[in-house]
DNA sequence: CGTTGAAATCAACGCTAGATGAATTCCCGC
DNA sequence: GCGGGAATTCATCTAGCGTTGATTTCAACG
């Protein structure tokens, strides 16, 4: 039998509005303060059926996650060319991927991750694997400087991402993002390939 | 019958072991992660007893944060000295706050600010009012690019603080200060007093 | 048709939260 | 030594949460 009886799972836009609720809702309050009956509310739904979807709110939670957040084509782009502008690229490759769609995604993760425990893991894990040691550490030439380098690197990073995305400080948030990267791209820069005295040496 | 409720005998000190036990929580866990319940079984009393003290629980978010915060004296002490040290002043300066007993309430401050609305606003206009424009913007030549510069210094301390004190992520979280100082002053400094091509003119 | 089974809703459970007001106990000035 | 008021606790109230199971609706098939 390949066709089965029964009603078709037709309309299949509303798991996806679902899908969409979650996500910004995820992103504007956190894993912990994003009830799963806004996000019904809000995709018009009963909260009920969110859960005949998802199951538990973790797994909503990591469905939503799922789709937008793939690294694997975006570090290339930031290893890809002349090594005294990696920090440009770099910071260039932070700030397009969070003002896009995905950057939504990303932005929930980020948010949740700062007040919840398992969100926190989720990101530390994901950070750590996939952009540090898999991008960042690519550009740093001494091993043994590589793990503060790529902090350091961190650091800048997180240092857009929290007044501009999350807080949205005043003139950061609607700033340009080449004037962020001609501004902070230096600075990256140097903590992957300069000398730093005080810190190594 | 046995003595279950009424007055404590002795040490009335309660009000203050409420505030610390309130301080470590809402540092620990953020405003909205951290209960009453939590707060009062920390400092072994009864729930309604915080209500009794402090009334709601944003009035005891403020008063857990009004004492220890208080910049008054430490912004003069950063503004003091050669200006082609000030950056690393500033740094300095931040992880000694953050160091310090004091750095507990900010870390809770800050915490709650990143997933908490209302937290939020009030960090933002801290900041905003008493360190960037008060502090920040006294180290910056031209008026027209205080802001900024403000920002961009802004940028260099929320990227220390954020891996180091709310992550925690290694090597950072327990790197030396001095280590940090070297790292990130001349960053800061560059914001502070340097040309920087792609951002002004 | 009638059957089927997914989509969607309803009503409820158990839990935790912040908040309230009455009741109890004790310190302190008189 | 006594009475008022502050300190402390108790028992609740209300509201929202995630989750569950029963129930209803309805398009697609034989």
């Amino acid at each position: 039998m390949v066709r089965r009886s029964g009603r078709r799972p037709g309309n299949q836009d509303t798991r996806q509005s679902i899908l969409e609720a979650a996500r910004s809702t995820f992103a504007e309050k956190g894993y912990d303060n994003a009830s799963i009956r806004a996000i019904a509310a809000s995709a018009e739904v009963d909260p009920a059926l969110v859960h005949h979807y998802f199951g538990t709110k973790e797994k909503l939670f990591l469905a939503t996650m799922n789709a937008p957040i793939n690294p694997g084509e975006l570090i290339p782009q930031a290893l890809d060319g002349p090594r005294e502008q990696a920090g440009e690229r770099l910071v260039r490759m932070a700030l397009t991927v969070w003002d896009s769609p995905a950057g939504t995604a990303a932005l929930a993760v980020f948010r949740s991750a700062l007040s919840n425990e398992w969100t926190a893991r989720l990101l530390r894990e994901f950070v750590v694997t996939q952009i540090l040691r898999r991008a960042i550490g690519e550009l740093v030439t001494d091993p043994a400087e590589a793990p503060m380098r790529s902090a350091l690197v961190a650091t800048q990073i997180a240092g857009i991402l929290v007044p501009r995305y999350v807080l949205r400080i005043e003139p950061l948030a609607s700033a340009d993002p080449e004037i962020l990267v001609a501004a902070l791209g230096p600075n990256v820069q140097r903590f992957l390939a300069d000398p730093l005295p005080g810190v190594f040496g």
